[in-house]
DNA sequence: GTCTATAACGAGATAGAC
DNA sequence: GTCTATCTCGTTATAGAC
């Protein structure tokens, strides 16, 4: 069959699309992403795009989804070592680094700032296998409530975003993760027996 | 002299204006402020407005130096109560709930996501106000350094970020601030004698 | 200080040929 | 699937009259 390569040429160039996305939003900000701006990118004719995805929000979506499973494949990259702490601390390690490394994965995958974006059903469950995760890992730690989870995200989601914000490039926030971490779990996790 | 009562007038035109534009940003995003719109409902017509901004970014300025005076102001209306904890306490609430309140504040004062914007040196002065306040009160803690700052910061940005993404106009964040601030505290800061 | 007029450009999206 | 052509609308910014 023919449809195989077929179906592969398809996401290779929607593979370029995204790539070139990507590439407008780390150079000029994700607000600096236009269809047209993509289009010259890859070599097309902006109309061309529409066969691709169906709208800008669209572009943004699969941008979302994308980006997301890079996130998924490079926690799935290493093999979980050490207890639950350990684990909880390398996660969070790769999730801070991957957001900070590229400022504008930081804006659409964690803050709520294009005009008009929601993430598809299925880009969302992306994110719910994310936080699924990162909610099991504190569940093994025996800080199994919302609040928990709640108060563990709002620690990674301002280290990321200070750093971003005010030190691109550096790690002035970053370098704290560890430290948080260790005192978000010795004051909330009860002890091990 | 008629000279004040034209700086007034000019004054509060350029108020009008500002007011406008974050009233778009409230209804649309921040990234939805644009000058025709400005213009439209301050009932002007769009070129008149440069008498008064000399540039798109440059009204983002205004905007960014009007919050923060805002903010600090807000600040100075309430008498400081209480010992270094307490003042602490009451300030992060403050600046909280002034950012959750008004999404595009906590994107345009604490994040760095419209394209090109950079505060201008006076306009920084002001953010400095603000950073400086805080770094009293936790030097007055016994928090005295750059990392002390920075693990405040986060842990206030993380908030604010998290709330405002995730569940605006509710509490799910916001309700951990005095929890994550007693930590922070008890962590971070020598007992007092 | 405010207006009209307009330059210069860019955007997102659709129609229809090939 | 990609193209050309085009619609429609928007934007920032400037020139110059009043």
């Amino acid at each position: 069959m023919t449809t195989q390569t077929i179906a592969d040429r398809r996401s290779r160039r929607l593979d370029q699309i995204l790539t070139a996305a990507w590439a407008i939003a780390t150079e000029a900000g994700l607000g600096a992403v236009s269809l047209h701006e993509v289009a010259r990118r890859v070599q097309m004719q902006q109309p061309s795009l529409y066969g691709y995805v169906s709208s800008k929000l669209d572009l943004f979506d699969a941008m979302f989804a994308q980006a997301y499973e890079q996130l998924l494949s490079r926690l799935d990259a290493v093999p979980p070592a050490g207890n639950a702490r350990e684990q909880l601390l390398q996660l969070s390690r790769t999730v801070l680094d991957f957001v900070v490394d590229n400022p504008p994965r930081q804006q659409l995958l964690f803050q709520r700032t294009i005009p008009g974006f929601e993430p598809s059903p299925a880009s969302y469950a992306l994110a719910r296998r994310l936080t699924d995760r990162c909610a099991g890992l504190l569940a093994a730690l025996g800080a199994d409530t919302p609040a928990h989870l709640e108060v563990y995200t709002a620690v990674l989601a301002g280290l990321g975003s200070q750093q971003v914000a005010n030190d691109p490039g550096g790690d002035r926030w970053t370098r704290h993760l560890e430290a948080m971490l260790a005192i978000f779990i010795d004051h909330f996790v009860p002890p091990e027996p």
